[in-house]
RNA sequence: GGAGGGGUAGUUCAGCUGGUUAGAACGCCACACUGUCACUGUGGAGGUCGGGGGUUCGAGUCCCCUCCCUUCCGCCA
């Protein structure tokens, strides 16, 4: 591990965010070249490391030669005395600075990336990744997607729940659902999961409570803002459930620590990217599907009728989400009891009416983020529902199987990772908070 | 899979009913500049107008084919 005491030898590379407190010292720091004003006898070399940015004043002939044909991103090491800005009271930078050139870059680069806005086509954003992600706002999306993720486990495993990691080569579908991917798996096919369903419910039955965060693939050529063919999910699961309001409640408060956590730990980069997230209220609004079609019905004034569909519109979801903000100031709701039909086999049906099912979705944002249910947990009921969903029992018969050995009552959910960044954000586009994305065309960088 | 929009300099774009040497901004190169912080100023380089075919005296501009990007729908996380 690396030291992490604050040191006060030049010899000892510091942060820019470490810099005031070495006011009127002698500093080393090093990082890559952010920008470069260059005048006639003096020159303010901008430098950036994985902190922030610090401005470094050279004023001698020698160190002025030595900076002047430098291209931006070349890594540099400098050494300087720590002063306040003229004219400052709290931005502080380096005098006097001397420049030592650990990797010059020799060429032009690409795309400009020290700018607030880069103003870049999503594909050319993309394209140029390995660049693109150095800029400040490109950095910062990243980060606070990193701490979704951190905030997710640390809350699932302050909840006792136990995490695994499922396989994503598989013999065939768990769900029979979306097409998959084939690999050639040894002259053999295997196939690429497109859902951690099957292991997540195997697990419970011994952790009771457990989750991951899962890739997942979908070989389906969607060419939507809110479509990638390589994802990941926020998965859970949880035994000895008799309602839905228990992962439900499990999801809204999933959400809250997650919301809280960045608004926290993530304060600078929220407001670089000038984003004030919205509080998770005490309780998200919580409709069912009918409900939610008669709103999306008055919201739209007659314009957007679901109410005979099976399902919601993208339309309808944009719309719900937006009755959600002004009527109860909240990002997101949970949409409840969907139609067995358009429902996986495994979604436990609902006692008092078997046409729904004890289902549930969230919007956020305005698009669906995540989706889950009660699962069915006895063999037969289980073996039923597929044959009445068309599908032959043979053909899933080692998923069947698990359900001969004791599975309790259960449920869980699946949540979108790159959704609900997007969805928290507030970005139009999927691939602007998905570092590599992958798509139809998509398999580089 | 269906329907729209688009592809012109490294990047983001303009380019009228077809017309002579295809422009701007940012970036890049050179020079100037004592406090900038999106530094400023002057000058310069940079283009197979996505690719192929056609119409025409003449095509960035019109037609056909093709590739790619993008938005929406189907679908879903």
């Amino acid at each position: 591990m690396e030291k992490n005491t604050a040191p006060s030898s030049p010899s000892e590379r510091i942060l820019s965010s470490e810099i005031p407190s070495h006011l009127d010292q002698t500093v080393m720091v090093e990082g890559w070249l952010h920008n470069l004003r260059l005048f006639n006898d003096f020159a303010f070399v901008v430098l950036r490391d994985r902190h922030g940015v610090l401005q470094c004043v050279i004023s001698s002939p020698d160190q002025l030669e030595i900076v002047r044909h430098l291209q931006m991103e070349s890594v540099l090491r400098v050494r300087g005395k720590v002063i306040k800005q003229q004219n400052s009271e709290d931005r502080y930078e380096l005098q006097d600075a001397r420049v030592e050139v650990l990797n010059a870059v020799e060429e032009a680069l690409p795309v400009i990336i020290n700018k607030k806005e880069m103003n870049l086509h999503p594909d050319t954003l993309i394209s140029n990744r390995p660049l693109t992600i150095r800029n400040l706002h490109q950095r910062a999306i990243f980060k606070l997607h990193g701490l979704a993720q951190q905030a997710y486990r640390e809350y699932m495993v302050s909840q006792d729940c136990t995490e695994f990691f499922p396989p994503t080569i598989l013999t065939g579908s768990s769900e029979g659902g979306s097409e998959l991917f084939s690999v050639d798996y040894f002259g053999k096919e295997a196939k690429l999961s497109q859902s951690a369903q099957l292991y997540k419910q195997i697990c419970i039955g011994a952790y009771e409570r457990v989750f991951a965060i899962a890739k997942c693939f979908r070989a389906e050529k969607y060419a939507t803002s809110r479509h990638l063919t390589e994802a990941s999910q926020y998965e859970f699961e949880m035994a000895f459930v008799e309602s839905i309001d228990q992962p439900l409640h499990f999801l809204q408060e999933t959400i809250r620590t997650m919301v809280e956590t960045i608004k926290e730990k993530g304060k600078e980069e929220l407001e670089l990217l000038g984003i004030k997230l919205l509080d998770v209220p005490p309780t998200i609004p919580q409709v069912t599907m009918q409900e939610a079609q008669e709103i999306v019905y008055k919201e739209s004034n007659g314009k957007q009728d679901d109410r005979r569909e099976p399902d919601m519109s993208p339309e309808g979801e944009r719309l719900i989400g937006e009755w959600a903000k002004r009527e109860y100031q909240s990002n997101f709701v949970f949409i409840t009891h969907y139609p067995r039909k358009k429902r996986a086999f495994y979604t436990l049906p609902t006692p008092s009416n078997p046409e729904l099912t004890e289902s549930y979705d969230c919007i956020g944002g305005g698009f669906e983020i995540a989706s889950g249910s009660l699962r069915i947990n006895k063999y037969e009921d289980l073996r039923q529902s597929a044959i009445d969903k068309g599908i032959l029992p043979e053909t899933i018969e080692d998923y069947l199987n698990i359900f001969k050995f004791g599975m309790p009552p259960h449920g869980g959910f699946g949540m979108g990772v790159e959704r609900f960044t997007q969805a928290i954000l507030g970005y139009h586009n999927v691939r602007e908070v998905t570092m590599f994305p992958r798509d139809v065309n998509r398999l580089k960088p």
